[in-house]
DNA sequence: GCCCTTTTGCGACAGTCCGATACAATTTTC
DNA sequence: GAAAATTGTATCGGACTGTCGCAAAAGGGC
């Protein structure tokens, strides 16, 4: 972290958003306040953020679909705020891969250590900082658009992708040339672990050659790891 | 991680650290294991372990300065094991950055379902730049491309290899002219011991000389040191 | 050179892993 | 709430890899 971090709590409730505000200002972290989804996509536009505290109970745009949506533009380190433990392990684990969660009623030492763990770990990643998130890779002869959740071809033909599809080809994108395992892969992409003869990810990889591969029986951009998984062994680079 | 994981138990009490080290064995997993912390220390001098399981109440050199250290110095994953369920444990933890802990009594199920997650995330982390996955070597005829996984001749049609192939093909890429035997080729390439009359390497051998060179019958490639293993006979020299 | 032992080459086979299709379950859309 | 799209599961055929076995080659003693 090159500076002290900046976290961004995001509750409709004032008497939870405001205290922990200040308890974390006092641990030391800078600190920005919003009330709502709305309010919180504006302070990302204008500030950079390092780690996002959400509480998933709010009204107007659902808090987990911004979590998703956070997670996926921007790979923002998010932690929930939950009323109840079940909920949350299914949320965190299957829909939107937040980094962790803590359930209401909190202990804020135990919210600060979280926040910390999840930082520690973040920083390694690289991330766009940027809420507009309108980064743009090219590989092979697409142009990977991580805003608009799609590819463009060399044609300028945009190819629609699904939103296993976007999660798993964000996945690679990032981690050009390593071999990822399913479980990894499932992880990445679904938070979830694989039960013992998990396809899943086999099918995706296959649907998405179907789509990127010039010649899909022969794959260039996503091979076979034989006994170890996937690469994505195309050269990638930043587009304009 | 080049084949099964290595995992180094710390633990002071014996009736503890040796029936977990024989559970993760039986579970694939390769396991050392150290009373203390300067055993650890010693034994990873020596070895490349993937990740350590420390008990944090130990006497000597305290758990918690030893997980301090592993993780700042060389960003060892490391999972915790602990007496007490507080908060503060957790807490201290969490911020002396052990990527989990356990409680005692633990189920061994889950912590090898812990372990393999925190392996999971450690192994996905995307590289800054790694040395060598993005280089190309040209040796013979051929142009090998480690990033892309495969062998480009000289018509610049690329020659699929198997996972088997390429693993042993690196091994030989990075050592030219150094006889290396069975046993070191299968280490190399599947990290296993071999068995009394463990031919998998010959094969192997015989099916990539089939693939690379000009007359597999008069390897000048690859080339057999009677009694002593097989060589990398080729020039290696960086390809642009 | 000849014979014997040791070592290596390689075709054949079986177990496991993977690709693709079909189909069922789930989610999204209208 | 029904239709459509998406996503997970089952299954079959093909590819990869280790083992086996036998023939060929290499080395050593004579």
């Amino acid at each position: 972290m090159d500076a002290t971090p900046h976290i961004l709590v995001i509750d409709d409730q004032r008497d939870i958003r405001e205290p922990l505000g200040r308890y974390l200002e006092k641990q030391g972290l800078r600190v920005s306040l919003a009330a709502g989804a709305a309010e919180a996509r504006e302070l990302m536009r204008r500030q950079a953020i390092d780690l996002v505290i959400l509480d998933v109970m709010m009204p107007g745009e659902d808090g987990l679909s911004l979590c998703r949506h956070l997670r996926e533009s921007a790979n923002m380190p998010v932690i929930l705020l939950t009323a109840m433990a079940e909920d949350a392990d299914r949320i965190v684990g299957l829909e939107v891969g937040a980094d962790d969660y803590v359930v209401k009623p909190f202990n804020p030492r135990e919210l600060l250590a979280r926040v910390k763990a999840v930082l520690r770990r973040a920083t390694s990643l690289p991330r766009s900082r940027e809420a507009g998130a309108d980064d743009r890779l090219a590989f092979d002869r697409w142009v990977f658009d991580l805003g608009r959740r799609e590819v463009v071809g060399a044609d300028g033909i945009a190819l629609p992708l699904s939103a296993a599809e976007f999660r798993l080809l964000s996945a690679f994108v990032q981690r050009p040339r390593m071999v990822l395992s399913r479980d990894q892969l499932l992880d990445l992409t679904s938070g979830r672990d694989a039960q013992p003869f998990d396809r899943a990810i086999d099918n995706q990889i296959s649907r998405l050659r179907k789509k990127l591969e010039t010649d899909p029986k022969n794959p260039a951009i996503v091979k076979t790891v034989w006994g170890g998984g996937y690469v994505f062994a195309a050269d990638v680079r930043p587009a304009p």
